[in-house]
DNA sequence: CAGAATCCCATTCGATACTG
DNA sequence: CAGTATCGAATGGGATTCTG
């Protein structure tokens, strides 16, 4: 016999296509497992990650994401927009486009991607080696701060990674960043790298500037460009069975 | 032409089966995205839920989650165990049987589904009204304890949900819970119900213990199961567009 | 009880082509 | 640029049966 629950959930969809997005998966109060509903599908957090640092286009997502087809990438902003998570507006300038953003509460999921992060960095699988994307390196570093260190410390770091430029502000034991605008706007110093992963070993593998292999450049006081390196610290990899 | 992607991608399953099970969605440096690999599939997060509090046997996973079908539950802590998340281990006493639990890795998750369910709680969407587990239950008070309130008081407390009885500890700004063995511990009071739903009323929703349609009774000194009760707290939810 | 094996349908995905 | 339309291939998952 044809399972009876199929038939719910085809009469629930029928009666409000939305609900069928959500609760869809497991008929279950528990809030964790609603919030795998949420950003659980494949794709769906890579998305919501490159929205993390402001409203992007289309266009701009699918080239931070080379292997998310059109139709994925249009499905999953839909489910996004329906649960609330991310907004599609429509701007005129300086140019007529269309622009997604988080909306306050898809911002929310940084703290959730920073624990996710955190914990499955520990894992001996993970692969650091694969490509990174200027979003995922600037997330790393918020995630990677030992804010302590951060609270004594006034600064504005330049941060460009290929031809996309972030502005860091360190203080208050965080980490703002966000895209640089237009006009250059004046920094402390400024750290310039091919791509993001040419970071990965000055930042978190503690290799010296300049030695053999890094492929990051520094400008302005060298003092300070150390002292930012030394903001950040990657935890071990545990010695998993398996 | 056939996708170049997917040509290597058959080439490393063949090389090395379990490597096909991680890595497979993204080629990606991002952990939370690696994180999403690990735990993002159908099932996964509920599964890695009902061994929070400690090690269970298949057909108790099943009895917690009776959607999941035994192929998939069986697909799925096949993952999680060459993920190095769980671990399956034949006990002798009291009885012969299998034993599914997280590794200490594993046990790493919970943060992160604290996290995961903290930020969905925020959601309209989100329906409390739904089944709740016990451990779900469990697991939802420790993410919901006002920290701050559990620094200078100790006490025990039982948690009978219908035939499953635990024990917190309360003390040191946390709760611990541990499923209750055979013989009886002592406890200051017990919280007991039918069901897990049956608790929230109370804890969350602030109903006073045998109001109307509180299907919650307590067992002790009122003062303290009040205290107790105080010591939990919900976000109100988000108005959200969507 | 604790799965493994098989069958088969439904869904999803990626590739390609096309449109306003 | 920002998608839509379509199609074939791959995957997923439920039902069922079988086994130690």
């Amino acid at each position: 016999m044809k399972s009876r629950k199929v038939t719910e959930a085809g009469r629930a969809a029928a009666q409000d296509p939305k609900a069928a997005l959500h609760g869809k998966w497991y008929q279950d109060a528990c809030a964790a497992a609603f919030a795998m509903e949420l950003i659980g599908e494949r794709w769906t957090l890579p998305i919501v990650r490159e929205l993390m640092l402001g409203g992007r286009r289309f266009s701009d997502i699918r080239a931070s994401l080379p292997a998310i087809s059109a139709k994925v990438l249009t499905e999953r902003l839909e489910s996004l927009e329906s649960g609330g998570i991310v907004t599609r507006r429509a701007v005129t300038a300086p140019l007529p486009m269309k622009l997604y953003e988080l909306t306050d509460w898809g911002i929310g999921l940084e703290p959730v991607m920073a624990a996710l992060g955190r914990w499955s960095m520990e894992s001996p699988l993970h692969n650091p080696q694969l490509p990174l994307t200027p979003v995922s390196l600037m997330l790393s570093m918020r995630t990677m701060l030992d804010s302590p260190k951060a609270r004594d410390w006034q600064a504005r770091v330049g941060l460009e990674v290929g031809p996309q430029r972030f502005i860091g502000r360190v203080g208050d034991g965080a980490l703002a960043i966000a895209r640089a605008g237009e006009n250059p706007e004046p920094t402390d110093f400024v750290l310039r790298g091919p791509d993001a992963n040419a970071f990965l070993p000055v930042l978190y593998g503690k290799r010296p500037l300049g030695s053999a292999g890094t492929r990051l450049e520094a400008e302005g006081d060298a003092a300070l460009v150390q002292r930012f390196i030394d903001l950040f610290e990657l935890p071990a990899k545990r010695r998993v069975a398996g």
